[in-house]
DNA sequence: ACCTGAACACCGTTCAAGT
DNA sequence: ACCTGAACACCGTTCAAGT
């Protein structure tokens, strides 16, 4: 048996993704096996391997998807009449409200570790880039802050936020709701912005 | 066969929480599995659900121990001859240089999901509590803090710590070495503490 | 009471064999 | 060239049967 072509490799592909992604978003990361597609897409699982590399790689190219979907949510909504101030703050609620709203999915973004050899750095995660700039431009039109302060605030910024996102939502920290959840990002953003302009003043000074 | 009894209940605990640690520390918590433990204890399976309800049990049980070590690291090397603002530095280097020198270990904790039913918290994070009331404690002395306000502030940089530890370490984030991560830590604690202090005083004047 | 061995229903991955 | 089916080496969990 074999060859029934009935979909090309490219559409292949797209339903090996799309169906993972639905078993993701019902029943998280730890749930997704080659079988469990497999046996949705109507093929068996060695199809699978013709297209992906393993698992693995698999998981990576729908995790690009959510990656995509994510980076859009986010800059959608943005930088209309806002201040600075705001624009950072609507930064980390978009953050917070895409991880809230699409938690299964998002949270497979950190459950997938690519097991040991590369240390190299997720390629996945490099989609993040235009988030990354967009604060770092941001940031640098609040005060006069040097392109390096900019990048360190920035990656500051981003990793206090989506800690307030991982430990809230996965109930590490006591936090009942998205509300709370961007209660405290209000309060950090605010102390963060006044803390680094006081610190750039203090040094000029 | 059966009733060797070469080891007691609590003995055979023991031995397999130690023969599961060691699995977690060298390959990572998704390496670990019951066949693994069974086979360095020298018993069956069968045995190890004599003495866990199931797998997801014995891992809580396991990060319990890591979490009991790892509250004591950081609350070791503390607060001789330091500023109220020296201590939460040293609180979040604590942090960080546990997850570094720790990784598979630290990691399994946030690896570490339960299922679905239960959205209540998980248990052993109650473990934490004596760390985050020192941290509330801290701030409290630094200035004229609300009790709100300082847990508010407790549980932000909390949050933003372990988003600094995880995305760095996971190298989510570009950050090349623990010292890195050090000098992220001391801007963050930095700008929070000088941040908190001044939307103190104007909300009281 | 304690432990085993076998069973059940799952995994990821490979590959000879068919069309 | 594409797909299958079977195989291999693994899983977590249960439980009758032995001592």
């Amino acid at each position: 048996m074999a060859r029934r072509s009935d979909h090309n490799r490219s559409e292949l592909k797209a339903m090996a993704i799309e169906a993972g992604l639905e078993i993701i978003i019902n029943d998280g990361l730890n749930a997704l096996s080659t079988r469990k597609i497999s046996k949705k897409i109507g093929y068996t699982v060695g199809t699978l391997y013709n297209i992906f590399k393993n698992l693995d790689d698999l998981i990576g190219q729908i995790n690009l998807g959510t990656i995509t979907k994510m980076v859009k949510a986010i800059m959608a909504q943005n930088s209309l009449n806002m201040t600075r101030e705001e624009e950072l703050f609507q930064f980390g609620y978009n953050y917070i409200s895409f991880a809230y709203n699409n938690f299964n999915r998002w949270n497979a973004l950190f459950l997938h570790q690519i097991p040991e050899g590369s240390k190299l750095p997720d390629k996945n995660f490099e989609h993040f880039l235009e988030l990354h700039s967009y604060l770092v431009r941001t940031i640098l039109k609040i005060d006069k802050f040097s392109e390096d302060d900019a990048k360190l605030h920035s990656k500051i910024l981003w990793s206090s936020v989506h800690g307030i996102c991982i430990l809230g939502i996965t109930q590490k920290i006591q936090s009942d709701s998205e509300a709370h959840l961007h209660f405290m990002l209000k309060s950090l953003v605010n102390t963060q912005i006044i803390g680094m302009k006081q610190i750039l003043s203090k040094r000029n000074s």
